[in-house]
DNA sequence: ATGCACCTTCCACCAGATGGAAGGTCAACG
DNA sequence: CGTTGACCTTCCATCTGGTGGAAGGTGCAT
């Protein structure tokens, strides 16, 4: 196949296949005229590489799982391991966006938005300042 | 002050205040031998933009904000839609996240986790695709 | 033979910094 | 006066994960 067949197939853009093939994580093999001739094989590891980024795995992860996945020997735990680091660094990074949510929407309820300049939301981006010494 | 005192001040790394100057969001006059002078001004925004990039604001947004603010004639509206914008950007990327999240937890859940090789996570990496003909 | 869809490489760009090398400056200490 | 050490400067490279586009080659149908 070429690769329009597989971007299709595996429905990742031609552009992201030809980068993962210049960061070595896949490496389809030419025929007589340049062109990347990928097998079954290629397209699977393409697939299970879109999944795994799906999931938000680095292209690290996916590296070390798709080792995984092709060493039949390798033991569930390696492959828990790294999926279980994904998830907190996951969960790490919701209560952060939370933590952003939370903060933001008070302020966009607090902002009366009209016409007029006073605004809570430039208050707060501006806290612990003082512009002027207050009139002792 | 020089740029390790309003870098100790706003928090704020120096490398990541001369990119803020790179990129043209503080400007700072020179000393005499070439060194950044920052006014308290120049803290002030530093510092305004140290926390909307906490919160989450892009540059863009930033340069924005920093505009807002220092047009006292704005509507504060003006600064209420780019907020709510980002609001809105934050809630989708927390809902993507919860997504990954849930799958990435149950996937964890269901392996096993020893030296065995089967693992369900790798089957659902691997999930839609067939590498040997059933035997038919 | 001409057009069109496909393919190739290469180079630049995005956000938002960060790391490090090579070299200049300044103040204090002896 | 010299030297040490903490600053400061610029410039260039690197990171993540691609995306956009130009310039040019190939393959097939009409």
């Amino acid at each position: 196949m070429n690769i329009k067949d597989v971007a299709d197939v595996s429905r990742l853009p031609a552009k992201t296949i030809r980068y993962y093939e210049d960061i070595g994580l896949i490496m389809p093999s030419r025929a007589g005229n340049g062109y990347r001739r990928y097998t079954t094989r290629d397209l699977h590891e393409l697939t299970f590489i879109g999944r795994a980024r799906s999931l938000g795995f680095t292209i690290q992860d996916c590296r070390t799982m798709l080792a995984l996945y092709e060493d039949k020997s390798r033991a569930s735990a390696d492959v828990k391991r790294v999926a279980q680091k994904h998830l907190t660094q996951i969960k790490q990074k919701i209560s952060e966006l939370q933590s952003m949510r939370r903060t933001l929407r008070d302020l966009v309820d607090s902002c009366h938005g009209d016409h007029r300049p006073d605004c809570p939301i430039l208050d707060d981006l501006a806290s612990g300042w003082v512009t002027e010494t207050p009139v002792s």
